[in-house]
DNA sequence: TTATTTTATAGCTTAATAACTATATCTGCG
DNA sequence: CGCAGATATAGTTATTAAGCTATAAAATAA
């Protein structure tokens, strides 16, 4: 599974469904990489626009990784992993 | 091509490394998205904590995109819905 | 070499991140 | 219902991104 990410809203968004799935609370999830609550708070409604080294901490307590390539083919967007 | 980013030097890297393939100057690879040369050469180097929005813009002029998933190398399987 | 382009560095300014703290509002469970 | 945990909201404050401008230093072309 990997997620285009292309606003603060959808990175918030997947940020959420990850930590959701691993069980976590906001105040777990950031704990461990000295985000608190508040602050995940914002960070997963899109309302805050995130500091790279942040959103690296962040990656990191939900053991995600990120990836930049170059953009894919409108045609081929939706077609299936290759990689 | 696919680059896993881990810091902001690792980012500024491949920052570069795509702008240069594509024969931009920092000049002319920032001004359509509002990020002067002196901004992106600290971007570039690594040396500056750069927010997301930032980030989208820059990539969206190098037609670049950005993926967020698990972090990989654990046993080899199809990739589900498993998150 | 010189000339031109590109990149790095520096000072200044504005605005915003994100930490902190407190509190309010959900949401589910007994 | 009340209680507890989770999440949202709000105010304060120190730090800093990134705009701008100018200029120095590299790199490249002629």
């Amino acid at each position: 599974m990997k997620t285009k990410i292309t606003s603060r809203e959808s990175l918030g968004y997947i940020l959420r469904s990850v930590r959701k799935k691993k069980g976590l609370s906001q105040t777990d999830a950031g704990k461990s990489v000295g985000i608190d609550q508040p602050t995940l708070s914002v960070i997963e409604r899109g309302e805050t626009n995130i500091r790279i080294d942040t959103l690296f901490r962040l990656l990191a307590a939900l053991d995600m990784e990120m990836i930049v390539r170059p953009r894919e083919k409108v045609t081929h967007q939706f077609e299936g992993d290759n990689w």
